[in-house]
DNA sequence: CATAAAAAATGATTCTGATCAATTTTGACG
DNA sequence: CGTCAAAATTGATCAGAATCATTTTTTATG
């Protein structure tokens, strides 16, 4: 698992990413050339709350958690992000501080691709920054519906959401009906602002109805219909 | 305060615009060519939920709510706009219906400006795309902390953070202690997730603690300090 | 300026989800 | 495979904020 790309590889991989797809072989290959390659263990940070990026995320493998504390030390997940998932971008363009820690929940290998290098691209081609463009109103879009569910929904409607939205997701893979969990049920409490407790209780509640069934990050969904009929 | 403003005007007017700081005089007469005028009644909708954008909106005058409506009808406010501040960016590089309305809640004034001519400008000049990329960045820090607040912070927290947060833009006008609430007390509740009730009773509690004084939409900050430290 | 309608304030009560406390289960590692 | 720590579950209780009901204040309008 461990060990460097080959630029080749990079290069293999970066044009897969959803913010590169409208780069031209030039800017992707110069990219790819400035990019590093960082291997995470287990709870390794990437970086701190208040710390500077000299560029981009892109997540090869594992998973990362994006989090703040409050002033009582309570953790709040903002982001589990995957592979083929980007993430700092906005804090290169405002080049401020991170407002938010960012921590491998499990080994992980990431991409960093330099920012400077991106900014040359940009200046040789604008219409580099579309994709650049697209992918941070696809993060606001996202975030907002966040925001929609963190304050319309209740918390059993905001688990069935979740459920719902990687069902779609993970759902095209091996089993059609089984979601699995990319990091512990707290991390995902936390997520879905719950507290563990919560959460374990409105799984159980589903289970229960027959919905779902829970075999520990294995969720196997029995009843989307039905799911979806209590999401609206 | 209805009535067309004239090219020279909408160019004078969108200068000053942070999201076109960096843009050069032709690109901005560009824009400012293709740039329509609205003016809205009190309640008018600039546009629903699903419906698509033509471009960017520029708040001139007034406020207008960015708004989500449950399934059971509540409500909740995203976001209010002012002078200067701008809308809608997003739907634009996303190509997509907009997931939240959009209405007047004093009547205002906003310009519209072509998605077309801000496509051709990026394309011909990459300063205008950082221009871009930092104001989608900045919307999206905003965001976060807004997350960050909903999901870490009391009610009584939320309604002191909004307090600072206008305390230190509103402060530097007319009275340095005082702020003037850009909408009715009960959509200022919806947009900090809380009741009308309880944002009434939290105002109380400060007001009799002697932090601040209420006189309908003008809050006078009696003591930032100690409401600085109740915020962390 | 009088009146109606909307907004805000206030009090009483309820309810959702948090907290606290105690097991049970799982999983990592020698 | 056994041991131990972390994670998850479960139950009992509590608290913050919502809801409901009513009154008071403000604002708009003829």
């Amino acid at each position: 698992m461990g060990g460097d790309l080959t630029t080749i590889e990079i290069y293999a991989f970066l044009r897969n990413v959803p913010l590169f797809r409208e780069m031209n072989k030039e800017n992707l290959r110069y990219l790819s050339e400035n990019t590093r390659c960082i291997d995470l263990a287990k709870d390794q940070f990437v970086f701190h709350k208040g710390d500077r990026c000299t560029g981009f995320y892109v997540m090869v493998h594992g998973n990362i958690k994006i989090s703040f504390l409050s002033v009582e030390g309570k953790e709040h997940v903002a982001r589990i992000v995957g592979p083929g998932q980007s993430f700092a971008e906005a804090i290169v363009f405002l080049n401020k501080p991170s407002p938010a820690m960012v921590q491998a929940i499990v080994p992980a290998k990431v991409l960093l691709i330099s920012s400077n290098a991106i900014f040359k691209c940009i200046n040789e081609n604008p219409s580099c920054a579309y994709g650049m463009l697209a992918g941070l109103s696809r993060r606001l879009h996202l975030l907002v519906s966040e925001l929609e569910s963190l304050t319309l929904k209740s918390s059993q409607q905001r688990v069935i959401g979740f459920l719902l939205q990687h069902y779609e997701l993970d759902g095209t893979s091996h089993d059609e009906t089984q979601i699995t969990l990319q990091a512990n049920k707290s991390t995902i409490a936390s997520h879905l602002n719950l507290t563990p407790e919560t959460l374990s209780r409105i799984l159980h509640q589903l289970s229960d109805k027959e919905l779902i069934s829970v075999h520990g990050k294995i969720i196997h969904v029995n009843n989307v219909e039905k799911l979806r009929s209590l999401w609206f």
